[in-house]
DNA sequence: CAGTGGTCTAGACCACGTG
DNA sequence: ACGTGGTCTAGACCACTGC
């Protein structure tokens, strides 16, 4: 790879790192696969091992790999612990991370977007949309009720399976190659309806809080949108700026 | 400075890091002030340019210097707009960022902290503390009411001025020489009560969002306490998880 | 022990902003 | 034209991990 290319004017690393990140998006290096060392990547490309380094490092900064000294990078597989301590944001009054269960989840296909759903995953009027409904507890007791809207070309059947988990993120990695990297959370307070005041277990005219979340993949896509009703009793959701 | 002192383990240039760090927080450096290229930086301490590069590199990353290609690297100085743009984290329907102003802005001075002020800025018994309470509006209209716990011994007769701006955080590195470097925001949803109702202009029960905040200087430590009760119509607060 | 990521150097050249 | 930050190299050694 020569200094400069005529058509790319990135510099050396920056194209070392698309093409790491292609393979990974790919496929080609799976979750928890270990890649090559920096030297290797280095030889592979005709670059200096520092050059490489760069490259992974930016990649291991954005959390798309991981780095153990003595034993060498890989690619990272999301668990559901990883998940919900990156992307669950609520805490109880002691900041201990609250650990929800999920129940009553039923998830349908529909053959069009509502003109919401279309805005929000920037979907045309053709693309189906899985819908996920579930209610999520904490010791045993409903706090959050939410719906999820997903296009159905990136999840095909997921709708139709019997197992869907209770952290979805990990799932995408791993079953349909899909990375969430960036949640953006809108919250309001809103009201209790009937029928979150219903399945929550509290009065209507309760103030709840509303989180309406966008997903997104590497490429900044949106993936999922999400619609979150929550009665945080003696809990929080912790949101941190730097 | 010898690779791997016999009493600072850490890597040469975390120790170059740590005492570029020392001139910011000392004030030596002021904000806005230029400080030396990275050739000088590695001649006084005897490293090399990417040493150097790396140490000022991490400052950069958490915003404590701010590099200008072809200019060269400056201590920040938050201005009321940077900090607006950092730290408040509200949004209207378009996503446009909301710009609120400050009324009925009163400060006094506490001898004691409450329980509560005590726990949250990890003070004394003896600490006086500063209390501001104000409220924020937005076209005129009050959408926020909020009250503030300062250490007193931090900030010397902010109490007594006439002139609290409507951001604090720049006012704090201006005239202080304390920088803000991270919010935890914990955010619930409340029913306004008579006095929030009342400053709000909405009916008792209305669903607010309440945030409690504390902000941190660089060394972790608390330095406010700051709790907001949000009727946000039209507009949301956005949290960001990467 | 071998192999990996992590640190460090000395020097070179490039790209940008100002005068 | 000059000085700055930004990139890149080739090579060296350190620190950690697992066998």
């Amino acid at each position: 790879m020569r200094a400069r290319d005529q058509d790319d004017a990135r510099p050396l690393y920056a194209r070392v790192r698309a093409r790491l990140l292609q393979r990974i998006r790919s496929g080609e290096w799976k979750p928890g696969q270990l890649i090559p060392n920096e030297f290797e990547i280095a030889a592979e490309f005709g670059v200096s091992q520092g050059t490489a380094r760069k490259a992974v490092s930016e990649l291991a900064a954005e959390q798309l790999l991981m780095r153990r000294q003595g034993l060498g990078t890989f690619v990272v597989a999301h668990t559901p612990a990883d998940v919900l301590f990156r992307f669950f944001n609520m805490f109880d009054k002691s900041g201990a991370p609250l650990v929800p269960d999920s129940r009553d989840v039923h998830a349908t296909v529909a053959p069009h977007p509502s003109d919401a759903e279309l805005a929000a995953l920037l979907l045309d009027g053709d693309s189906p949309v899985i819908r996920i409904t579930r209610t999520r507890t904490r010791h045993g007791r409903p706090f959050i009720v939410e719906a999820i809207a997903l296009p159905e070309r990136l999840f095909p059947g997921l709708a139709a399976r019997s197992d869907i988990p209770n952290t979805l993120y990990d799932l995408f990695q791993r079953s349909y190659g899909i990375i969430v990297v960036r949640t953006d959370d809108r919250l309001t307070a809103v009201a209790a309806a009937a029928d979150e005041a219903g399945t929550l277990g509290v009065a209507v005219g309760t103030p709840l809080i509303k989180i309406d979340r966008i997903a997104f993949t590497l490429d900044a896509q949106p993936i999922e949108w999400r619609v979150s009703f929550c009665h945080l009793e003696d809990a929080h959701y912790l949101s941190r700026s730097r």
